[in-house]
DNA sequence: CGTTATTGCTGAGGTTACCTCATGATGAGG
DNA sequence: CCTCATCATGAGGTAACCTCAGCAATAACG
């Protein structure tokens, strides 16, 4: 939260852009904004992803397949980082207040991560602040579209997304490589 | 270009996600295909952004208002980062001999930046690349969509760029906050 | 034409958000 | 019970950014 993102500071012609230039582009806008708009909350980007998925979690725990309890092994996956990383991300949000560890009943091994009293209550700040303004949360970047454009550009990224997911058969093979 | 990109490890259903989350899912993917790609040419992704943009600067050189050198500061505008940040890639596509710092000969603080042999053999190379695996380059993330569809996913993104570029009116103010 | 901004780059030092590897517990299967 | 996989985490590292201070060279001004 320290810097000065520059992601939306020099206005470049994006019709100069392709369409992979397109997604760098906008994903620093998202991420720039949503910093902003956490400002008030104590929180970096990454912390709020995380603090998100706890938050909803209770909403999935119902699904077939999905545990009552969100163990840190599950959030990484959800997140799609390392186990390690999502240590990290507990951490700081444990150090802020915000969720708390709690040995699995299931499982010594594991550990559920929950949201603490403080933590019931930003998530009940941020759904108001969210009200307040009115949508100007961090997708507001997608305001200039009609409801009709944003579901189809939701469903492309969403048929990409997907493809993506079934295609991960020739892959593997960490980049190893020393400059 | 160390660690093994976790992007597309463990398939999450892109249904369960909102625009912003698919956004920086794919993002996120797009960056570790993309950092694939480029592991036998030696390039991290963001340098392979700077290094395209020197390669690519002559055929914007004609157009109007644009000088003919490019120099660290335009280079750093293009990129959208600190003109700090430009001087630190340079210093690694330098290091890596593929491009050539010179005085600018309009000014005399200014440093132009541009492909050495090395670099301009490495152009060739790239595009060669290209053309053998036949488009399968960073964007054949968006292979999945058709010609049809593909236009219309840019040109909403485009929409939104464009929009932002406009709107850059009420914001302002580094987020300073200390944890 | 000298003085005072201003601009262009870079050294020094910092942060975020990731990663790998090794290790101590625990759980599961033979 | 012994071995092996799994869970979380300590230790340590990298990429990609940033700010701030400083130095050089230009632009602006009286």
């Amino acid at each position: 939260m320290r810097h000065h993102d520059r992601a939306d500071a020099p206005p470049i012609d994006p019709a100069l852009m392709d369409l992979p230039e397109l997604m760098v582009h906008l994903s620093r806008s998202l991420r720039s904004r949503h910093s902003r708009e956490l400002a008030p909350f104590d929180l970096t980007p990454s912390q709020a992803r995380a603090f998100a998925t706890v938050a909803r979690w209770p909403h999935r725990a119902g699904e077939p397949g999905t545990a009552a309890e969100l163990r840190l092994s599950t959030l990484a996956e959800i997140l799609q980082i390392a186990p390690r990383s999502a240590t990290e991300l507990v951490d700081a949000l444990q150090d802020k207040g915000f969720v708390e560890r709690s040995p699995s009943e299931q499982d010594r091994r594991a550990i559920v991560v929950t949201l603490s009293p403080a933590g019931v209550e930003l998530r009940r700040r941020m759904r108001a602040a969210m009200e307040q303004t009115n949508r100007r949360t961090a997708d507001d970047l997608f305001q200039v579209l009609d409801e009709h454009e944003r579901t189809l550009l939701e469903s492309l990224l969403r048929k990409v997304a997907a493809a993506e997911r079934t295609e991960q058969s020739t892959d593997q093979g960490p980049t190893r490589r020393s400059s």
